[in-house]
DNA sequence: CTTAGGG
DNA sequence: CCCTAAG
C-alpha cells in the first residue's frame, strides 16, 4: 500500500484541496525573496549612512530671512507663491487592504511609537523641479516624474525633495527639537510645504492596492529662498511620481486631522484605523502587498502593525519602494550656502557631476553661543559610488530597472566609508578637529562634501570586462558595479559610455530616456554646466521588489556581503488567525500547504517560517500569559493552537501506528518469502 | 523542495 | 529567524 502523501481531511473531517503551485514558480518566489532581503540591506544601510550624518539643522540665516513664508501654528509654512505656477501638492493616499511599511524604514519592530519617516521638501525659486535624466533611471522612483517646465536648466532654483524614511528618531526628532525652525514641519502629519509649483503626486493609480497619502502644502517660492522643510508622510510601497499634467492642478489638499495624516482613499476600516491607533502622529502610510493572506475570511482581519514589509511581487512591477526621493538641486549663484550636503543619494550614473561624491555645500549654523560652537550639517543626499552596468540591448526595461536596483544595492550593501573632502580636498586626518581642518561655524560650509566610498578598493576595470557573451540571458544581464576612487571624483564628468565604449557598458543615462512610460521624455542633455556639482539629483531606487533576476557578478567578490538575516515581523494576531485557520484545516504536517493556503500573498512567510510560528505559538499557549511577550495573541486563538496541536498530533500518531501495522503485517510475509 | 527540529 | 539533516 502506497502511504498517502497528504492528509485529505482536515480538522474537521472535511476533505481538503490544496492546490499545487508549479515549482518554478516557487522557486522563483523564494528567489525573489531573498533578493528583496538583498535589497533592503542596502538600503537599510543607506538609511544608517544617511541617518548618522543628518544632523541638527538649521536654516541658514539668509536664507530664513529671505523668505516671506507666513507658518502656522504647527510651523507649517503656508505661503502664496510669488511667481506663477501650481501650488506643491503632493498626495498620498491610502487604499486596499494590509498595508505596512517598508522594511527599513519604518521600524515596527520596537515597540515604541515608531515615527514616521518625512519626507523633505525643500525648494527655491521659482520651484521648477525636475527630475535630471539620470535620475531616471527608474522612472517609477523618481519623485518628480516630470517636471513641467523646461526652464529647469536655466534657473538657478533649488528644488528637493527629499523623504528620509528610516530612522526617523534620527531624521526627525532632533530636528524637530529645534523649535526655531519655521521651516521645519514640526507636526509629523500631513502637511507638506515646501517651495515647489509643480504637484506632485506621491501615490499612483492603477494598482488594487496601492496606497496613497495627500500631502497638501503650499508653496511658495522665492529666489534666494531656500529651504522649506516639511516631514511629511511618505507612502512606501507607493509610486511617486510627478503628474504628467502641470496644469492640472489641484488645490493644496490637506488631508491631515488634528495635523496628522490622513488617509484618503482608504478603502477599509483597518487601514485607516490602524492608522489612528496609536499612530496619530504617524503619517506614514504604507501597504503591504504581501500582507494579504489568501484565504484568510476573516473579516476581521486587519492589520494595526506597521512593519516595515517589502514585497515582491513577481508579476507586474509593484513598487514598493522603501522611499522614493527624487531631488533635484541646483546651485544658484546667489545661495552659496543654500547648497546642502546630500546623503542618501540613489544617482546611479550621474553624468554631469562626480561621481561617488556627494554634492558640495552643508548648511552651517552656529548654535548655541556657549563654550562650543558647532557645525550644522545637513547632508541631504549621497551620491552612490558610479555604477556600470552592463546589459544586451535585447533586455526587458523591469530587467534593466532590476540590474540597477542590483547594482546599487551591491554597492551600499557590500560597505562604504564615508570621505570627507573640503575645498576640493579630501581631508585625510581623521584627528582633525573640525576646526582644524577648517570646518567650522563661521566658515562657509558649502566647499564641504561628503563621499561614498567602497571599504575596499578594487580595480573598476575587472568589472567592466564582462563581454555580452557571459550574459546568460536577456533576463539576467551582467552587473557591472563599479568603484570609482573617490580620488578621481574630479574628473569624472565624462558619460559612463565616453569611459568606457569599448566595453560596451551601457550608459544608465541612456537607457533612461526609453524608461518612460507615461510621461513625456525629457531627454535633457546633461549638459548644463551650472547644473555641474552640488546638483545631487537624489533618487532613491524604488524597491523593485521583483526578484532581481540578476546576481552580482561572481568574479567580483565585494565585501564579505554578510547575508543579513531577515528582519524580524513578528506575526500580527491577523496572521496567527490565518495561521491557525489553516492549520486547522490542514494539519501540522503540511506547511507548504498551509503557506499556499493562507499566507499565499505574503511573501515574506515561508513555510517554515509558518511551521516556526506554530511551534512558538504552541509553546506560547503552554506558559503563562505573564511570560508572553510580543503582541498578545487572543486566548481564544491560543486555545485553537491547543486543541488543533493535540488533534494532529494525534491524528500524526495514528498513522504512525497504522503504518507500523502494515510492515508489521507485511514482514512476515518477507520473511516468509526469503525462506 | 519539504519537513522536522535544534540553535 | 537560521541552519540543516533527511526524505
Amino acid at each position: 500500500m502506497v502511504l498517502e502523501r497528504r492528509r485529505d481531511y482536515d480538522f474537521y473531517g472535511h476533505p481538503v484541496q490544496i492546490k499545487r503551485r508549479a515549482r518554478s514558480a516557487r522557486r522563483r518566489a523564494k528567489f525573489q525573496r531573498r533578493v528583496e532581503d538583498n535589497q533592503m540591506c542596502a538600503f537599510d544601510l543607506l538609511a544608517t549612512v544617511a541617518g548618522k550624518l543628518f544632523l541638527q539643522e538649521k536654516e541658514h540665516p539668509l536664507t530664513s530671512s529671505d523668505k516671506s513664508s507666513e507658518k502656522d501654528q504647527q510651523g507649517f509654512v503656508k505661503e502664496e507663491r510669488r511667481d506663477a505656477g501650481e501650488p506643491f501638492k503632493a498626495e498620498l493616499s491610502n487604499e486596499g487592504c494590509h498595508r505596512r511599511c517598508d522594511r527599513g524604514f519604518v521600524k515596527d519592530d520596537s515597540k515604541k511609537a515608531d515615527k514616521p519617516f518625512k519626507a523633505e521638501l525643500s525648494g527655491e525659486g521659482s520651484s521648477d523641479i525636475k527630475c535630471l535624466s539620470n535620475s531616471q533611471v527608474q522612472s517609477e522612483s523618481c519623485f518628480f516624474k516630470e517636471l513641467p517646465h523646461s526652464e529647469i536648466y536655466g534657473n538657478s532654483h533649488v528644488a528637493s525633495v527629499m523623504a528620509n524614511s528610516s530612522y526617523p528618531e534620527r531624521f526627525g526628532a532632533e530636528r524637530l527639537a529645534d523649535g526655531k525652525n519655521h521651516n521645519k514641519v514640526e507636526n509629523l502629519g500631513s502637511k507638506v510645504e515646501l517651495g515647489l509649483s509643480s504637484k506632485v503626486e506621491l501615490g499612483s493609480s492603477g494598482s488594487p492596492d496601492r496606497s496613497e497619502c495627500n500631502l497638501g502644502g503650499d508653496v511658495s517660492k522665492g529666489k534666494d529662498e531656500l529651504h522649506k522643510f516639511a516631514k511629511a508622510p511618505v507612502v512606501t510601497s507607493t509610486e511617486m511620481r510627478c503628474l504628467d499634467d502641470p496644469l492640472d492642478e489641484k488645490p493644496p489638499v490637506q488631508i491631515s486631522s488634528g495635523g496628522n495624516a490622513k488617509l484618503s482613499g482608504c478603502v477599509d476600516n483597518m487601514s485607516c484605523s490602524s492608522l489612528s491607533e496609536g499612530y496619530d502622529n504617524v503619517p506614514v502610510v504604507s501597504r503591504d502587498d504581501d500582507e494579504n493572506f489568501l484565504g484568510c475570511d476573516n473579516p476581521s482581519f486587519e492589520t494595526k502593525s506597521f512593519r516595515p514589509i517589502s514585497r515582491i511581487g513577481d508579476q507586474s512591477i509593484r513598487k514598493t519602494l522603501a522611499a522614493k526621493y527624487c531631488k533635484v538641486a541646483q546651485q544658484s549663484k546667489h545661495d552659496t550656502l543654500s547648497n546642502s550636503v546630500e546623503v542618501v543619494n540613489g544617482n546611479l550614473k550621474d553624468t554631469y557631476t562626480n561621481p561617488g561624491m556627494s554634492s558640495l555645500g552643508a548648511h552651517q549654523y552656529s548654535s548655541l553661543g556657549s563654550k562650543e560652537s558647532h557645525v550644522n550639517l545637513r547632508i541631504k543626499s549621497f551620491r552612490v559610488p558610479e555604477l556600470f552596468i552592463e546589459i544586451p540591448e535585447t533586455a526587458t526595461i523591469e530587467s534593466l530597472k532590476r540590474s540597477v536596483m542590483e547594482a546599487v544595492t551591491a554597492v551600499l550593501g557590500g560597505g562604504l566609508r564615508v570621505g570627507v573632502i573640503l575645498q576640493g580636498k579630501k581631508v585625510r586626518d581623521d584627528n582633525k578637529t573640525l576646526l582644524q581642518a577648517g570646518i567650522s561655524h563661521d566658515n562657509q560650509l558649502d566647499a564641504l562634501g561628503f563621499t561614498l566610498e567602497p571599504i575596499s578598493p578594487q580595480s573598476p576595470t575587472s568589472l567592466c570586462a564582462a563581454d555580452s557573451r557571459h550574459i546568460p540571458t536577456a533576463d539576467k544581464p551582467q552587473l557591472l558595479p563599479r568603484y570609482p576612487s573617490s580620488a578621481a571624483i574630479h574628473q569624472r564628468n565624462q558619460s559612463c559610455s565616453d569611459v568606457l565604449p569599448e566595453h560596451r557598458v551601457t550608459s544608465l543615462g541612456n537607457l533612461v530616456d526609453s524608461d518612460h512610460d507615461s510621461a513625456p521624455s525629457p531627454v535633457k542633455t546633461p549638459v548644463d554646466k551650472r547644473l555641474a556639482d552640488s546638483r545631487a539629483l537624489v533618487t532613491v531606487p524604488e524597491m523593485g521588489m521583483q526578484a532581481l533576476s540578476l546576481l552580482p557578478v561572481p568574479q567580483k567578490p565585494k565585501r564579505p556581503e554578510t547575508v543579513q538575516r531577515r528582519i524580524r515581523r513578528p506575526f500580527s494576531v491577523a496572521e496567527v488567525e490565518a495561521l491557525v485557520q489553516a492549520v486547522e484545516k490542514l494539519g501540522t504536517g503540511r506547511w507548504r500547504d498551509v503557506k499556499l493556503r493562507a499566507f499565499d500573498n505574503a511573501k515574506h512567510r515561508t513555510y517554515v517560517d509558518l511551521k516556526d510560528k506554530w511551534k512558538t505559538l504552541v509553546h506560547t499557549a503552554r506558559i503563562s500569559p505573564q511570560q508572553r511577550r510580543g503582541e498578545p495573541v487572543p486566548q481564544e486563538l491560543l486555545d485553537r493552537v491547543l486543541t488543533a496541536h493535540a488533534f494532529w498530533s494525534q491524528h500524526q500518531t495514528k498513522q504512525q501506528l497504522n503504518k507500523q501495522h502494515q510492515q508489521q503485517q507485511q514482514q512476515p510475509q518477507t520473511c516468509l518469502l526469503l525462506q
